[in-house]
DNA sequence: GTCTATAGGTTGATAGAC
DNA sequence: GTCTATCAACCTATAGAC
């Protein structure tokens, strides 16, 4: 067997693609044990139970895309624009290409239940101020509140091509192509910085 | 009891709400018929299986909602604003307020799997091509793919805020209300119509 | 149509040998 | 650290009485 890996990162490897693929409620320990080659025992002699597993795999990989968000952040300097901070949110993600960190990011933002939004708000609290106040900075006539709705937007947006760029090419009939990370940024940034910048008077 | 309702109502009214909260796989038959209040075999009785039961609680919905939006959609004429185009897609969805249907249709767009997916897929493609024209009739310049890029853009961001409203007011600290669908679709509209709007040009 | 009862399988988690 | 064996609970689905 390859043991160049630990199991412990095994088991981390794996569960990451299969929730993933089938979601959290759709992935069993043994489905993640059989794949990964190694005993069921494992897994709650490294994390204890399926929740802290969860908790493990989600935790890898946002901390070093929500650090490598705020360089971004940081670079684009006290007046960036808002292109700049689109690109600071989304390209720490889409840069990872086709790896299983995609689809796992995907199936987070888009399984607002309990456990994984509790996990996910730890993440996220770290880095929303931070961009609601980039997105003040690059466009100091939207209101407080807008800001944030049209971050939530972004995130909507970004959520929804990670989850079905697995079955856009078969749903579009070959016409989008997610595997051209620079073609789907320059997309992305071109049609969320507009949004952005669109006017917006509260109804009265 | 109150059998002003029957049976199978019943079972797909409580299964529409739970599946919209938890989830498809997080969610059991006994979960529905203990709420619902009915036996377990009556599940299988009316709906065969789980599967059948999903597609039952999906048809229900989406039918109507896409019914609605082709209607607007032909209200508008041939040559709509975006902004038409974009209400058409959005209104008949939000204008259900707060109902169950709600949660549920931002989950069935935020779970990519097999199963659900097909679910989607066969009333997708009903109205996938009028939308896709229809933003071609509005926006003559935009290439096809982009027309479809952008109206998967909007799709999420659509589903994100479905999906998320119950959390919205906790995680923004009351600064946005989704139950406010006045605004709401006034919000959506203006930042979904400006990034249709925005300038694209293919990477070279 | 609705019920009880149950089959037959899966789940997360643990005890205890090595 | 890793294994086998097992528990108790849960799952979907069905058979058969009423």
């Amino acid at each position: 067997m390859n043991d160049r890996v630990s199991t412990k990162t095994r088991i981390l490897d794996v569960a990451e693609r299969l929730f993933g693929e089938k979601g959290f409620d759709g992935t069993s320990l043994r489905d993640i044990t059989a794949e990964a080659g190694v005993n069921l025992a494992a897994v709650n002699y490294h994390f204890q139970t399926k929740d802290s597993l969860i908790d493990a795999v989600i935790e890898r990989r946002i901390a070093p895309v929500n650090r490598r968000r705020l360089e971004m952040l940081e670079a684009a300097g006290p007046n960036p624009a808002i292109e700049q901070v689109v690109e600071a949110f989304l390209v720490p993600v889409l840069e990872c290409s086709l790896s299983p960190m995609v689809a796992l990011m995907g199936r987070v933002l888009a399984t607002p239940d309990q456990f994984v939004y509790r996990v996910f708000k730890k993440h996220l609290a770290a880095i929303a101020q931070r961009f609601a106040d980039a997105v003040g900075a690059a466009l100091p006539e939207l209101a407080p509140a807008e800001r944030l709705w049209r971050l939530h937007f972004m995130g909507g947006t970004m959520a929804h091509v990670l989850s079905w760029s697995h079955v856009l090419p078969e749903m579009t009939g070959g016409l989008c192509d997610p595997s051209d990370r620079k073609a789907l940024t320059a997309r992305l940034v071109s049609f969320l910085s507009a949004g952005f910048r669109a006017p917006f008077t509260e109804a009265h």
